[in-house]
Formats: C-alpha cells, structure tokens, sequence
DNA sequence: CGCTCGATATTCT
DNA sequence: GAATATCGAGCGA
C-alpha cells in the first residue's frame, strides 16, 4: 500500500491499465513543492494501428510521439485551442502504440490551489473532465513525456488501497469512430465522473 | 435542462 | 477548409 505505480502496472494493454487505475491515486508536486492528490474515478483506453478513435492511427507524429515509446510516460496533448489532456502510456502490443486517457479525478489535496486554477468553488467542477482536472493541476505541454513512475518527478500514481470501488465501463465518450468499443472504466455513482449529455446519458444506460 | 456557438492547435483532406 | 480524446457562456423552454 502506498506504493508508487512502477513500470510492470503500465507495461499492459491500455484496457487493463485503464480499469485498473480507477481508485488509484494521482499525485501532482507543483514547482513550489506544493503536493496536490486526486483519486481516479474515470479513464478510457486508447490502442495504436488498431484503433480508428486513437491519435496513434494513423502512425507516429510530432505530437503523439510519446504513444509510440515506452510505457509509464505522460503523453499530454493539447486540444480544441484551449484545453490539456493527460494520457499515461501503456504496452502497445502489436498496434505499435496505447495509452491510458485520465477522465475525472475526485479532489483530495490542494483543493484551494485547484479551485485557484478553475475559478471556481463548485467541487464536483473542479476535475470532472480530461481538461478540466489538467487545468486544476497546472498540467499543461511542458510535462509531456515525464517519467510518471517515480516519486521524484511532478507527476505520479500511488496506491492508497481506496475502496470499495463498483467499477463499471461504457463506450468512450467524445469520439465518432469505434464507439461500440467498451473502453471507458468509471467508479459507479461518483459525483466527479465527467458529465455527458442527457442523450448519451440514456444511451450507456440502455446498453449496460 | 438542452442546444448552439466560440475559442483556435494540430492533424488530415 | 474541416474535424477533433473540450469546456462554458448564452439563450430558450
């Protein structure tokens, strides 16, 4: 228990990293050494050559080149102009390339510097969406490619042994191409899983 | 509550 | 020029 999450836990498939995160804490050191903690409550799993949804698709690039490399890195990307998604690389297998895709986080520690960085005091806001909880953790391009696998980096994942966890999945969310894939890994009925739409909403819920 | 739209980097057509 | 692993403001019901 408390444990730091070593290079054997990401050196799998991307769907078993991602179910297995979920409950998993994620510890981010600001450059101050101010220490701030979530534990994870959403992830979806990405694949390489074999997955259309996946940045990695269609082979190796100057943005996702991280996907292509080994596994226990950040992989952050910046999207839509405005926001940062964090991803933790996973075993690409034979698709060449995966990662994990971290959703939603429930705050732990360093709440008044995350509500800082969201403007805004609403506590199940502050880190329910991939670019929402980059935001609230000071997470941005500069740490793309960090070691994720060591406590003397600014970015990490410790087991605290946070139970009980109802692990449940779904299709991913936000993308229009192998959306019948059952990726998305969430803790069922946590306030801080990202929102989505009522329509889509209705959908998982027909098809759990 | 739900829908539309704007902001605009990176990649693809 | 269009689409995208997003979010929130503005508006109508």
């Amino acid at each position: 228990l408390n444990e730091v999450l070593g290079i054997s836990f990401y050196d799998r498939k991307s769907m078993i990293v991602a179910e297995d995160l979920i409950g998993k804490t994620l510890v981010r050191i600001l450059p101050d050494g101010q220490e701030l903690e979530g534990n994870i409550v959403e992830t979806e799993a990405y694949g390489g050559s074999r997955d259309p949804a996946s940045h990695a698709f269609r082979g190796i690039s100057k943005r996702n080149e991280v996907m292509f490399g080994r596994p226990g890195r950040a992989y952050i990307y910046f999207t839509y102009g405005f926001y940062y998604c964090l991803n933790i690389v996973s075993n690409p297998g034979k698709t060449k390339a995966s990662a994990v895709l971290i959703r939603a986080i429930e705050p732990v520690k360093g709440i008044e510097f995350m509500e800082k960085q969201r403007k805004t005091n609403f506590l199940t806001s502050l880190t329910s969406g991939p670019g929402k909880l980059c935001q609230a953790l000071s997470i941005d391009g500069k740490l793309n490619g960090t070691d994720v696998t060591t406590s003397s980096g600014p970015l990490y994942v410790v087991n605290k042994g946070v139970s009980p966890i109802f692990v449940r999945r779904s299709r991913r969310v936000g993308i229009t191409t192998a959306i019948d894939r059952k990726w998305r890994f969430f803790s069922d009925g946590n306030p801080f899983v990202s929102k989505v739409s009522f329509k889509l909403r209705r959908v998982l819920q027909r098809e759990s």
